[in-house]
DNA sequence: ATATCGATTATCT
DNA sequence: GATAATCGATATG
């Protein structure tokens, strides 16, 4: 197998994720995650959530740098792995200038390759097509999906095609893009700054009725 | 179909 | 000691 994605995949800049992260979430929906496990693992971002930093009650940079949440104060570009509710991992990446805490939650992806492998890190089986949101529907199922811990991938930077975990631009456009409160939070639950490509089945939450 | 609840632990107060 | 950027199971209509 393959255990790259291709010329046609291109890394993308620090300087894309160097900017503020209601920008970088919304500009990174239609772009790919790939993993080297050491087979190859993408998926196309379909669900993604900001978090601002000082200036967001939410986010887990509200009160201060400490050594969990240091990434997120780091230069941007970087993989923040934090885990919660004793059972989940969840996968941001770090934004906005060095010193400047920020970061985008990575909440769902459409698996494009390595489904197999997804299946098996998740521990669960495939009967048909509607199964496949279980894979990666989710923060903490994607995360599973992609075998993303803390002790691993914590500070990996996402912009190089050298690290087994990186974003891709494939020269897709995405189309739909909307904006909803987040999810799960009890600060700040009214802001909008949760970003889906509507309709599609890989974003998560309820499941549509047509 | 929606609602509620338990699991399980790193982190912070 | 309380909480949490979740998930999956169970209960109920």
């Amino acid at each position: 197998m393959l255990n790259s994605p291709g010329p046609g995949v291109r890394p993308l800049s620090r300087a894309f994720f160097s900017r503020d992260p209601r920008r970088v979430a919304r500009e990174l929906l239609g772009k790919i995650l790939v993993r080297r496990d050491p087979t190859l693992l993408t998926a196309r971002i379909v669900e993604v959530e900001a978090y601002l930093g000082a200036k967001d009650p939410a986010a887990h940079s509200a009160s201060g740098q400490t050594l969990r949440n240091s990434v997120l104060f780091g230069p941007p570009g970087y993989a923040y792995v934090y885990f919660i509710y004793g059972n989940h991992y969840c996968l941001n990446v770090s934004c906005e200038p060095e010193g400047k805490a920020g970061g985008v939650l990575f909440r769902a992806a459409e698996p494009l390759s390595g489904i197999d492998e997804m299946a098996q890190a998740r521990d669960i089986e495939i009967h048909r097509p509607a199964d496949l949101p279980k894979l990666t529907s989710g923060p903490g199922r994607l995360a599973q999906a992609f075998r993303i811990t803390r002790t691993r991938d914590n500070g990996c930077d996402l912009t190089s095609s050298s690290s087994s975990l990186w974003i891709g631009d494939d020269g897709y456009r995405a189309r739909g893009i909307r904006r909803t409160p987040r999810i799960g939070i009890t600060k700040a639950a009214d802001k909008p700054l949760r970003y889906i490509l509507a309709g599609n089945p890989f974003v998560s939450g309820k499941t549509k009725t047509r």
